[in-house]
RNA sequence: GCGGAAUUGGUGAAGUGGUUAACACAUCGGUUUGUGGAUCCGACAUACGUGGGUUCGAUUCCCACAUUCCGCCCCA
């Protein structure tokens, strides 16, 4: 049978999945200590969870969702962002009871699905690191979130992004802009690209994001979100951006900038990386915002909540070309090599003597050539060489070999034990 | 969903309608058996994404499909 990964997916392999755990490890450290715990939620989850929540006209909805019916006749979703599904397990946990302490601040770090054309960058099965905090609606939970995101980036080493930032208003402000641009760019209507066109009857904001010279002409005088904002929220914008600032986090407040699921409520923020090497135009490794009535929407009380998802592939990608020590390839510690009647034990042992004080080690279980057994460790790395003679074996020693610069001393078999010690001397 | 390009061994690749598919790297074996990253010698594609067609004959021509990449839509 010729077998072949389904189209958008791929295998992370040995070489490579450990620069994902790298990163996954370093971010782990990082939310653990700004609060937040991990939370796993399904997979799949009732189609429902997804199409109500980011939007039934949205494209996630309409046309990139893997769903399906099971086997009960149930409809079924994978889950296409990582948000709703936590919102439901936030709900259905009853997590806005007394029993726990509020915000309830939680990461995950998972894969997501999408039915899209493949890019570089873009999956249909791709992984998402994402924060939430319900039950805060102070400007300090949005500024926080945002800083997170800012110094997980600087923390990778993410080197040249630029946040944008931009605030959505209640429903009846969207509502108001929504009509305003409707109203704004349909006497414009024959002058627009065909996509705007299109766009003016689905989803308008989108229009303010075209990379069409025909509609970048008149995006300067369209109405801009800021003037629709009512009173409360315009205030808390500014209370967070100057927060921002006094913080030192750079960023740009964009009147375009729109996302694409229809939940946000206050503060949408992206954090974009510009790099002509890896994708045409500026690419949003980091997008987020408040999201205040989702969790309402979800039958549960009403709880203001803010949070960001990173894609992952996206990130990997870009660090990979501006952090690449990163993911600097250090391979082992020791490599055994033995030789002679009667040392296959004695290499076994020490290996795992050796791996017991916290070392990688590694030895040939095809127990060949000596020469061919240092040609392997040259191959895996190795920092150290140890040999497992017969003729040492006898007087109680192996010989230590440094591949760096070929220094060899032969230690006392009793002193493996310590290998921190004897290291240190040679 | 729309438009464009690509697809030869483990890797980078050259190449032609017709008897041995170049070259390089890597790998493996050897260079007489206890020490590597050098040199030298040798081995290494039943076959050129899949299926069909044209042809006496196709890896080379045509068609379809698949996958990958680029741009758009959209998004992480």
């Amino acid at each position: 049978m010729r077998v072949q990964k389904p189209k958008g997916t791929v295998d992370i392999l040995p070489g490579e999945s450990q620069n994902w755990e790298k990163v996954e490890n370093i971010t782990r450290s990082f939310l653990t200590r700004a609060g937040y715990r991990e939370i796993r939620t399904p997979l799949f989850e009732n189609y429902e969870v997804f199409s109500r929540s980011s939007g039934e006209s949205s494209d996630i909805v309409e046309k990139e969702m893997y769903d399906f019916q099971d086997k009960g006749g149930r409809h079924i979703a994978l889950r296409p962002e990582g948000t709703a599904g936590v919102v439901r397990a936030y709900v259905e946990n009853k997590i806005y009871g007394p029993d726990h302490v509020k915000p309830f601040n939680v990461y995950y770090i998972a894969a997501t699905f999408r039915y899209e054309r493949p890019q570089a960058g873009r999956q249909r099965e791709f992984h998402q690191i994402g924060i939430e905090s319900f039950g805060s609606d102070n400007a300090l939970s949005d500024v926080q979130t945002i800083m997170l995101g800012n110094d997980l980036l600087h923390e990778l080493g993410v080197k040249n992004f630029e946040l944008h930032i931009n605030s959505l208003g209640n429903e009846e402000v969207r509502k108001a802009y929504h009509d305003a641009l409707i109203n704004y760019f349909t006497p414009l209507k024959d002058k627009l690209s065909e996509d705007s066109q299109r766009r003016l009857g689905t989803n308008p904001l989108r229009i303010l994001d075209s990379k069409d010279e025909r509609d970048k002409e008149f995006l300067p005088d369209a109405p801009k979100i800021i003037d629709y904002l009512d009173e409360d929220s315009k205030a808390k914008f500014d209370h967070i951006t100057q927060m921002l600032k006094d913080l030192g986090i750079d960023y740009v407040i964009d009147d375009d900038l729109v996302r694409g699921l229809d939940y946000y409520t206050g503060v949408i923020f992206e954090f974009m990386v510009a790099d002509s090497d890896l994708w045409a135009s500026p690419t949003t490794v980091l997008g987020g915002g408040r999201y205040n009535h989702l969790v309402e929407e979800f039958d549960g009380p009403e709880t203001p909540a803010v949070g960001f998802g990173i894609g992952e592939e996206r990130l990997m990608l870009v660090l990979q070309k501006q952090n690449p020590d990163l993911f600097a390839d250090h391979g082992i510690d020791f490599f055994l090599a033995n030789i002679g009647e009667g040392t296959e034990l004695k290499t076994i042992e020490t290996a795992r003597a050796l791996r017991k004080q916290g070392y990688q080690v590694d030895f040939d279980v095809d127990q060949k050539k000596l020469k061919n057994q240092f040609k392997k460790a040259d191959r895996l790395k190795a920092s150290y060489v140890i040999t497992i003679g017969a003729r040492d074996l006898a007087e109680g020693v192996v010989q230590l070999k440094r591949l760096s610069d070929g220094k060899q001393i032969p230690v006392a078999l009793e002193k493996l034990g310590h290998m921190a010690d004897i290291i240190a001397e040679l």
